[in-house]
DNA sequence: CAAAGTGTGATTGACGTATATCATTTCTAG
DNA sequence: CTAGAAATGATATACGTCAATCACACTTTG
């Protein structure tokens, strides 16, 4: 009935308790036959090791860290502050999360931070991460060293992490594509696009998505080229008001990176009924004010809180060495003003509002 | 640096560590002075019990019960078979909870489930509520008994219970009007509104969300008195043929409520480009499958499998007398054709498919 | 004044695991 | 065959808490 305990798996197999810890615990000098024998018996009881127990007495605390991208972003300012939130509750749980800046998106700053946390203890790491082998020495470093790794919001090389926690941007290029096409109830337009840079992935794989639904699904809407922004405000703004002002018969703007302040700006000097459907990323402080004046239509949130939330429970349960919970598939939230959430994480979010 | 343990909260408030032990599981025979030193001892310090320790000690197994309504409902399936597959990793936790089935909506069935759970030893139930003052007696009872009780999709009596985990229906009525509403590209139109009962009180917030919306931003919009089904797919089905039928010039169709294969029957016989736009609640094996054949445009979705993940934490939090983990509100999730989770909840769904 | 009750201290054995030490047995090489 | 290494057993302590017990001093009460 009740959880069987190592001593009862070792009864079962026949050896000590000693021998039992020194298989399930990896210290060696136990003979190959023993293995097997406490192997055996610990399926055959169904022996799961009380993590709470072993986590008592070894006086362990769980050494998080995130790495996170510094720089002026709102949307990693949302996560830091959420994991900020969460420091109490985690610390009940004998868990400390760390978030660590790592300067710009280039693969050098990344690189060189993930050497530097090596031998600093940390038991697993969450990295926004690149698609770029020049991270294999220092990761297969930190693995070596016991440190599980995984992947939050952008993707390692595959063979490099555990695991990844973020959305599918295909699927929310293509969603947005869906509901741009739906809004022009059938009659034909102009897209117009606009893009951090070609060479972030999840941007790419937006722009794939978005195309791929536009394309067939919707033959009367035409798609302009997509303009490179860097993600500045400025550009954006810039390069929406020239495209909107020419009067070239724009009737949707989709925004698939940041700089949404820009968008906002120029969408709020138009006619809101005449002006183009627009769609952007990520709730933060600007967008959730331009839903709620109509300046924006839609934005697809990617709900980073979910995500550390989720990243957080995959790092535990690859440190404790059991499977993660069943969960679904990150889905991107779909926010028009009609459903923003009336949180304190929203509350926050008005403090830094305007900035 | 470390956590204070009760050994040391005993020791700086000058009394025994039994003494101390008495305050915080409140055993009485404690003098008003010695609660007081203690208790000031605690805050000084900042003691927070061991929860592990303590469940370990005394072998503690949080037993939950999740209240869900009977019979064939696929939403209720759905919950139900999250639960079963979480179940072996929540054992890991000492966590077993159990799914009990209550008859019908009415108010006698949950009302006489609840009085059954009574002296049953469960720590924390989560019910799908009603607003019904009857549940009081029950519910008190309950309380007494030390159980802590939450609304799960449809909310409690607000006093009745400490938490309420579900979505704002008012918010996903609202988003479904404005969706409804923009895929009209500007065009005039007429929708057709389906839903379960009145009585059910989240059809009829979803209700009113609609039309709060489609009065104030829409008014080139008309919109038909809703039609009761009882959530019945053949009442939906013939609804549906004859309001389409007599070509009324409907444009869009909600469906509030269940039912949806009803739904889905009738508009696939009809001309995919030509039929009106169509919206439903919950991901199910029917509506994802129509969702990707183009019979339905818009799914709305309550996420079951995250609500009850957000109960289980927060009925743990409840019965280990901690403040639930900060989290976001739960938003509905949009599904169209292109964003459609690739789960194994969609493969186990797929499975009974057709029923 | 004895009996009964109250407030407190002191101590102890679980709970299931980690970790360490030391003694013993078994294997392997020379 | 034997020294030394390798494998194993036996045992103890600690982790922080719960739950129980015994002992004592000090009221209250009949």
């Amino acid at each position: 009935m009740k959880n069987p305990t190592l001593s009862d798996v070792a009864q079962s197999a026949g050896v000590s308790y000693a021998t039992a810890d020194r298989v399930i615990n990896k210290r060696g000098n136990v003979a190959e036959k023993s293995t097997r024998k406490v192997r055996d018996a610990m399926v055959a009881l169904g022996y799961v090791r009380n993590v709470a127990a072993a986590n008592l007495s070894r006086k362990r605390i769980y050494r998080l860290a995130f790495l996170l991208p510094n720089g002026p972003n709102a949307f990693y300012d949302r996560i830091r502050s959420h994991l900020h939130g969460l420091s109490d509750h985690l610390a009940k749980d004998q868990i400390s999360a760390t978030a660590i800046g790592v300067d710009a998106f280039a693969v050098g700053g990344l690189k060189s931070c993930l050497s530097a946390i090596a031998d600093q203890g940390f038991d697993g790491v969450a990295v926004v991460g690149l698609q770029s082998t020049e991270l294999e020495a220092p990761i297969e470093r930190l693995v070596e060293q016991g440190v599980h790794i995984i992947g939050l919001v952008s993707d390692l090389p595959k063979h490099l992490r555990s695991a990844y926690i973020g959305i599918d941007n295909v699927a929310a290029g293509r969603t947005a594509a869906r509901l741009v096409g739906v809004s022009h109830g059938g009659q034909s337009g102009r897209i117009h696009i606009l893009a951090g840079s070609t060479e972030a992935h999840d941007h790419a794989d937006r722009l794939a998505g978005f195309y791929e639904v536009i394309h067939r699904d919707f033959p009367n809407l035409a798609v302009n080229v997509p303009v490179m922004t860097c993600d500045d405000p400025n550009v954006v703004k810039a390069e929406v008001e020239q495209a909107v002002d020419k009067s070239s018969g724009i009737t949707a703007l989709y925004n698939i990176g940041a700089g949404n302040a820009g968008l906002i700006d120029a969408m709020a000097q138009l006619d809101q009924a005449h002006r183009p459907f627009c769609v952007a990323h990520e709730l933060m402080p600007d967008t959730c004010h331009a839903l709620q004046h109509g300046h924006i239509d839609l934005v697809i949130d990617q709900g980073p809180d979910v995500e550390v939330n989720r990243a957080l429970s995959v790092l535990k349960a690859l440190i404790d060495g059991r499977s993660p919970p069943p969960a679904p598939d990150l889905v991107p939230t779909i926010y028009v003003r009609d459903n923003l959430p009336t949180d304190p994480t929203l509350a926050m979010m008005k403090d830094t509002s305007h900035d």
